[in-house]
RNA sequence: GGGCGAGUGGCGGAAUGGUAUACGCGGUAGUCUCAAAAACUACUGGUCGCAAGGCCGUGAGGGUUCGACUCCCUCUUCGCCCACCA
């Protein structure tokens, strides 16, 4: 008998499924569409990983079994190719990223394409062409336009040997440079920032409209942070500073004693500023600032603070409280003033330490632990049947039903005003980097000048007049933030030889003067570029809806032509004489440079195409991106749904997520634990077949698992079993009734799993149905073995097609020989042979089971005795 | 410190109130073979027993129930994420 051997039957027929254009989606098709989403790689030097294989072997069966369902489906994959790690590899190789990114997108694609997976690739992006980055740019435009784009003095890594400013993840936990191991500093540094902030309460509210499993949105809802309670605002004695403070416990407002400043905070330098106090607290803030930068800090939990000489005048209870810079006050949380009270911990503690006033007024119902309270003993907090003694109108009250009854009063009495903080920062969009999409803005001082002078402007000018959204000081000097102008875009990457970091913390591109000084888009004065560049999340925000008009976006692979491609980055819209300056000339300029062209907008093109497919059914991804990737593209998303652009207020309708796939050993994959197993390898020895079903067959799909190579070669097994039994177990007469039950409880069993994502014991169910038929006396029918051949056809795509053509050619003429089957391969065409290709079984509809039959003949009825079993018997 | 999840044979795991250990791996014995591999067949939680059969058994303890891996309470170990968030 023919033994089973994937290798001359997988590329067989994935090229006669190339060919026949088999798993492309149809925009606007009349079946119910079905938008199935995994996040696109980046393509790294070591080629696919198998986690990237189990994610998407899983997600390719699901997307198979809904096509058989009748779904119009839309699988798609492409690249996301900028950002740190293709800069790294690039630089460590010794290649341009261009062309690094290049090559490992064709290893990765070939890799790929080798498992049989069902992507429709006429759709493949990547996100470091321009003509796809010339719309992240746009995007940001439309951040900018909107005010939700801005520029604010940022705390950054800083590394003073190498020059150099460093991601978080660069940095080692004891504050140490990954690469040079010198210690790293936090600067401050104007940085683009991203208003997600503002869609916090819109991020949170809205995952009630979505399907998220618990552990996702639960870890949404905490990253997002919201916390109510009340704002204070109080005057700085005898200076006219005023501070707001916020506070999630207003009930025990009257406890406050002293007040915390963070030491990142500006105004500490107002307070002590000329005082005896200068030198030192200056000095205690710098040694802050340094510990800060080594991540070991926040484990440390030591509370440092110095004195500032400076005093709130706090009203409510009439006292002054003393201000003290503390270490432990996040400058980033809420305003970075905080005043404090004997009933928390962090403050109890600081007090003892540093001797300062404390007043309990919540006392616990024991009156041995009370006593411990009013002496300062312990410091007592939020248990819920804490008796207040202060404001006197709430003497006697839990402090747990206080709660309402005092923010209305402290509302009542002008003391502060009913507020929520977010843990969620915004979103840090600039990098000092090389390899990654441009910041389509240009700074211009001619402009500013101008405007300053002009009287028109400026009582415009005092009323906006905002520090990174309207003007930037570059070395001391005030430029005008002018938006890239719509039809200039994109702003192309220039093609550099030397790209690695600048000793400045600069931009590698500030050195390109060249590409750096443009005349204005408003003025046409010399103006000059921004030269940071966007994060690696930029490209990925918006993936998903470029896969929906990918054919338009006219796509052609990043090349540089160094000499051309620094002129052809300067349109010439820009190159040309200045204009007239006058109030009328520069107002039409900005009128004319931000008017969205419509003819030209992809988006406002492909409204109905996006308007089809949107939301994604379902999106499939690492649970690592929950917090970062998910949410920053439902942000940019929910931003594109406010300005017109996308049709639906959330992109993804379902998320869920894999568990990784750790080596043999149990650790995570790495080289240097030389634990890797390389897909290639696995699909050469054993087939792709084998190698998809052992992804879905080793676990649960969310949950972490070691590779095993026993396993693997135990779902090899049953491949070749599928493979012998059906070439050798097939009659032309009925199925025993028996076997059929068996068959249907596994076709009930396969679709229910597939669609609740239990792909293991989906595999499991049909191991346990060729055990039956392995034991069974006569064997399938040819129509039996259809049946099944459809439920495993969406886990073993190859092998399945293989036997099913076999089987139709049976039936109509000679069967398909190894020469003919070859001969498609080469030809693509069919013709003249002795065989027909009949429809492919992934074309075909996904079975039925006859519910009648699920009833085994013979059933076992166990009897039990007080819940324990006794006795069983057997009934026909 | 907070949040989420998990603990079942030698191993990966299945079973979400009703015969615990499906399926796979590994192991033992056998068939085939000059031999090996592959394949196939049977067995494979512990324990007592010649056997029939009994007893014990899902991290520990308690509870609800005719009946609990499953639900509730207490504890414990491990994993992941966040972490001085006022």
């Amino acid at each position: 008998m023919e033994k089973y051997n994937p290798s001359s039957i997988e590329k067989k027929w994935q090229d006669v499924w190339e060919k026949q254009g088999l798993y492309k989606a149809k925009d606007f098709d009349a079946r119910k569409k079905f938008y199935t989403l995994i996040e696109f790689p980046y393509p790294s030097g070591a080629g696919l990983h198998v986690g990237h294989v189990r994610s998407w072997s899983a997600m390719d069966a699901y997307s198979r079994k809904k096509r058989m369902e009748g779904f119009n489906v839309l699988y798609p994959i492409g690249w996301d190719a900028f950002g740190l790690p293709a800069e790294n590899y690039a630089i460590k190789n010794k290649i341009h990223p261009s062309i690094a990114v290049e090559k490992n997108i064709e290893t990765f694609k070939r890799q790929v394409k080798s498992l049989g997976l069902s992507f429709d690739w006429s759709r493949e992006v990547n996100t470091t062409d321009p003509k796809y980055y010339k719309w992240t740019q746009w995007i940001f435009l439309k951040f900018f336009e909107k005010g939700l784009a801005f520029q604010a003095d940022v705390p950054v890594n800083w590394c003073p040997s190498c020059k150099t400013n460093l991601a978080d993840e660069e940095v080692q936990p004891d504050g140490t440079h990954e690469r040079c191991g010198n210690p790293t500093e936090k600067r401050m540094q104007k940085q683009w920032l991203l208003k997600i902030t503002a869609y916090a309460d819109k991020l949170l509210e809205d995952l009630k409209l979505v399907d998220y499993s618990n552990k996702i949105a639960v870890q949404q809802v905490n990253w997002i942070g919201k916390s109510e309670g009340v704002m204070f605002r109080y005057k700085v004695k005898d200076m006219n500073i005023h501070f707001e403070m916020f506070d999630t416990v207003p009930q025990t407002f009257m406890a406050q004693t002293f007040t915390v400043i963070a030491p990142e905070h500006p105004k500490v330098y107002e307070l002590v500023k000329g005082t005896e106090h200068e030198k030192p607290v200056m000095e205690f803030v710098e040694k802050i600032k340094q510990k800060k930068a080594r991540k070991k800090f926040d484990i440390e939990k030591e509370k440092e603070g110095i004195f500032t000489g400076r005093y709130t005048e706090y009203t409510p209870n009439g006292k002054l409280l003393p201000i003290w810079v503390a270490s432990f006050v996040i400058y980033e949380y809420g305003t970075g003033v905080v005043n404090a009270s004997v009933h928390d911990e962090r403050d109890f503690a600081f007090a003892k330490k540093y001797n300062l006033p404390l007043h309990p007024v919540m006392f616990p119902k024991d009156p041995e632990l009370a006593e411990k309270v009013k002496n300062l003993e312990v410091c007592y907090h939020h248990e819920p049947d804490g008796i207040l003694q202060e404001p006197e109108e709430f003497k006697g009250m839990r402090w747990q039903d206080a709660r309402g009854p005092i923010i209305k009063y402290i509302e009542q009495k002008g003391f502060g005003k009913r507020s929520s903080q977010f843990h969620l920062r915004d979103w840090v969009f600039s990098r000092q980097h090389y390899w990654g999409e441009p910041i389509p803005i240009i700074y211009c001082r001619k402009c500013w000048e101008f405007k300053v002078q002009s009287s028109r402007l400026a009582a415009k000018r005092a009323k906006f007049k905002v520090e990174g959204r309207d003007y930037r000081v570059i070395d001391g000097e005030e430029y005008a933030i002018v938006p890239v102008p719509e039809k200039d875009l994109p702003v192309e990457l220039p093609y550099l030889e030397q790209y690695e970091p600048s000793g400045t913390g600069e931009s590698p591109l500030a050195k390109v003067t060249e590409w750096v000084n443009v005349a204005c888009p408003e003025c046409g004065g010399a103006a000059r570029r921004e030269t940071d560049t966007m994060p690696n999340w930029a490209g990925s925000n918006w993936y998903f809806l470029a896969y929906l008009f990918a054919s338009k976006l006219d796509q052609k692979s990043l090349k540089f032509n160094p000499s051309a491609s620094l002129r052809s980055s300067t349109p010439r819209s820009l190159r040309r004489s200045s204009r007239g300056l006058s109030p009328e000339g520069l107002e039409e300029a900005r009128v004319q440079n931000s008017k969205l062209i419509k003819e030209d907008n992809i988006f406002e093109e492909n409204k109905d195409v996006i308007k089809y497919w949107m939301p994604v059914d379902i999106y499939q991804g690492g649970f690592e991106h929950t917090t970062l990737h998910l949410l920053y593209s439902r942000f940019v998303y929910k931003f594109l749904y406010d300005i017109g652009v996308v049709p639906t207020p959330e992109p993804y309708a379902k998320r869920r997520s894999h568990g990784i796939v750790l080596g043999p050993d149990g650790r995570k994959m790495s080289k240097s634990f030389g634990n890797v197993i390389n897909p290639d390898d696995i699909a050469g020895k054993f087939g792709a077949d084998t190698l998809r079903v052992y992804e879905m067959f080793m676990g649960p799909f969310d949950q972490t698992i070691a590779w095993s190579e026993e396993s693997v070669e135990g779902c090899f097994r049953f491949l070749k079993r599928v493979w012998q039994l059906s070439l050798t177990k097939v009659s032309d007469s009925k199925t025993s009734a028996q076997l059929l039950t068996s068959l249907h409880k596994a076709i009930k069993k396969v679709g229910e799993d597939l669609e609740n994502m239990k792909f293991n014991t989906a595999v499991a169910a049909m191991m346990e149905f060729i055990n039956s038929w392995q034991a069974d006396a006569q064997g399938l029918s040819k129509e039996d073995l259809e049946k099944f051949l459809l439920i495993l056809a969406p886990f073993a795509p190859h092998v399945t097609e293989e036997l099913w053509q076999r089987i139709k050619n049976n039936e109509s003429g000679p069967s398909i020989s190894s020469s003919g089957s070859r001969e498609i391969m080469n030809n693509g065409e069919n013709h003249n042979s002795s065989f027909i290709i009949h429809n492919s079984i992934h074309s075909r509809s996904w079975p039925s089971y006859d519910p009648n039959l699920l009833v085994e003949g013979e059933i076992t009825i166990a009897v039990q005795v007080n819940g324990k079993v006794r006795d069983s018997i057997n009934k026909s």
